[in-house]
DNA sequence: TAGATTGTTAATCGATTAACAATC
DNA sequence: TAGATTGTTAATCGATTAACAATC
């Protein structure tokens, strides 16, 4: 099999390789090749090659990979043969947007329970779901077998939450609050802050032409 | 000043280290160091000194940063001391989010208008916004000034609205569509996609101890 | 077989870390 | 001055790219 354990960076690249063989399924293509993969993704054919190598070989000499096979190659590598059930803590204009958000059950994430600490929102309906008093969260996540959470409270909260989330079994949380969160090792973070992208964009625009009037 | 242009990866981690600077300007702190702001980033101090360096000498030596001069430098190097006009397209479940989303305007974008397709959603209101018919998208960019756009529509719909955007004069776009943009080399393009986040996550998972029942 | 493309090795490039002289 | 922490250089580490033998 594989010769040395993938870098973490590699796979978070595999994701992104399994959106475009979704595509080119779609399309009805049954091969493709190094060349096409990076194309599509703005890779370069070898990082490709490279990256599959980490996990096995996957392709055929001269002929270049049968898209069905390495779709379900790359499912298996990511543990997306199952549906993982996931638990959303957080009901604002946020956590309404994730509950309705269709792509999380079309690529193997379904949630399983909303949860808010507001007795305003407790009982009121975010996506297919009843909102759940967070008092209840540790019940519902051993219940429910849930390994995977997504965070979307206020910053002053998150922490806190995040604690009760580890110790009730989660291993990996999709944060969207702007703060970084303490959690052990054997717990899997990943932090979504559009502002921070927005800023990061902005250094690259200087001021030249952004001027709103020139219709004098 | 800097001795060499700073990666595009440093430039993306100063938007982590203002997001501490305002913490700790609101704690009532005055000066700091970079083991504290690594420490509470999860970097090494010597990354913090080394990122810095790209831009300039901001510490004293032996006494460690002025945290509002600090942050007051990173404010102007990231060109966030004027609040940036961003208009918003897509106004589906996400797109109401993000137009309700405070941290936007707190910390140098506003949303100026919202845009949709669907004349059901033309007209009704999106946060403090109206939502307009998005053929009306190269006016409003022209008018306001836009250089920022958030692009939350259906995959379909991405391509052919970026370069709209594009022709309208963007030069920056976030991404919530799941399809890699072409654009020109001058716009830049962050993709926010949790469902590629839950999945690099997943890889993690073993099925070990997910097991709903243990309760015979 | 000839042609094509993989999988892998070695070379290159870039980012992080360690160490320390500079200096307040 | 002594103590502390920066800014910077050099060493290390890791990721990407180039090149090509393997092979279908």
């Amino acid at each position: 099999m594989a010769k040395k354990e993938a870098p973490d960076i590699v796979v978070g690249r595999l994701p992104l390789y399994l959106r475009v063989l979704n595509q080119l399924l779609e399309e009805g293509r049954t091969t493709t090749n190094s060349q096409e993969l990076g194309g599509r993704l703005g890779l370069s054919s070898a990082q490709i090659r490279k990256d599959l190598s980490y996990f096995g070989g996957f392709g055929k000499y001269g002929a270049g990979y049968d898209v069905a096979y390495l779709r379900e190659q790359l499912r298996r590598i990511l543990n997306l043969e199952q549906v993982w059930p996931v638990i959303l803590v957080g009901a604002g204009y946020l956590g309404h947007a994730l509950a309705n958000y269709q792509r999380f059950i079309e690529n193997g994430f379904e949630i399983v329970a909303v949860f808010d600490s507001d007795p305003n929102k407790i009982g009121t309906q975010a996506g297919i779901h009843v909102v759940l008093d967070v008092k209840d969260l540790e019940k519902v996540i051993d219940e429910k077998g849930v390994v995977i959470a997504i965070l979307a409270v206020p910053m002053q909260a998150a922490q806190k939450v995040a604690d009760r989330l580890v110790n009730a079994g989660v291993r990996a949380i999709l944060n969207y609050a702007p703060v970084r969160l303490n959690v052990p090792d054997h717990v899997k973070v990943q932090d979504i802050d559009p502002v921070a992208r927005l800023q990061h964009m902005a250094f690259y625009l200087s001021d030249a032409e952004v001027n709103p009037e020139e219709n004098t």
